[in-house]
DNA sequence: CTATAAACGTAAACAGTTTTCATTTGTAGC
DNA sequence: GCTACAAATGAAAACTGTTTACGTTTATAG
């Protein structure tokens, strides 16, 4: 997971201010193992400090999309929860608990051979690809067997 | 492509109403191959029936889901962009040309191999995934040669 | 043809997100 | 440490997409 000191230092680097606001949101972020909406984050921020706006957690993501410093999470029917990057994971996928949701990455999707024969068979070029596994994760299937 | 007909009869079985703003619904999304949100389709439909308004849209999308006879789109910024299901593939995906928003289907997506991995790796139990292509199609590659 | 429940359209409500604008504040330069 | 200024903030309003409420219309079984 990159570390907020980390991300602190890179809004330092690219001329961003600091501000307490930002801190306090980043702390919520990099701390979670969550997929989280605007409003978890504003829920979460705000327990610890009330004076940070909902308004202020868009902004601040929109800063970190910009920065590319997370990612989006699509399953699981919400498509706006947001996720930190772990660092040094340019190509990389998730899978979600559905219960908790907790996310946990991995890098090896393999689909490149699968890639390649859909172009081959359709014609198109294929720039991208969306790849998300739900289920249920360890500490889940513990207290809710079925 | 699952036609027009089919849907139809299936409603029929199933004891909804056939009027004449589900049949114009139904006219636009069969004969699509690109995925569309509500507005889209509200758009394509007006053209024809000025009289079917958004909300019937929704409800139609909303019946449609129920019955499992459409999909979502998830890739490209937009997710909730409306597809219907092509007959007798249960278990399909995507690949989206990202200029003209054609969807193909293809079936043998092989990530049960991946899946087990992760199962084994992480202890997660593992329900389901989400897999999506997107590129540019062979149309659209002579229209924009990039 | 009739009765009835389902479906419809319009308008209003609602939720999530973005914009506006006046005020506050972090930080570079002194 | 002060100061100046652009950047960031909060509160309120605006917007967009979706859902609900409700009185009216209509497809269909009998």
């Amino acid at each position: 997971m990159i570390t907020e000191r980390q991300i602190t230092s890179i809004l330092k680097k690219r001329g961003y201010k600091l501000t307490p606001q930002r801190k306090a949101i980043l702390k919520v972020i990099t701390q979670s193992y969550d997929h989280l909406t605007p409003y978890n984050i504003y829920e979460r921020v705000h327990q610890e400090s009330p004076d940070v706006g909902l308004v202020t957690v868009y902004r601040t993501l929109d800063l970190l999309t910009k920065l590319g410093l997370i990612c989006e999470v699509h399953a699981e029917g919400n498509c706006h929860s947001y996720l930190v990057k772990r660092p040094s994971e340019q190509h990389h996928h998730h899978l979600l608990c559905s219960q908790c949701g907790t996310v946990v990455d991995f890098v090896d999707c393999g689909v490149e051979e699968l890639q390649e024969r859909l172009c081959q068979k359709t014609g198109f070029e294929i720039h991208d690809h969306l790849l998300e596994f739900v289920g249920c994760c360890r500490n889940c299937q513990k207290t809710t067997p079925s």
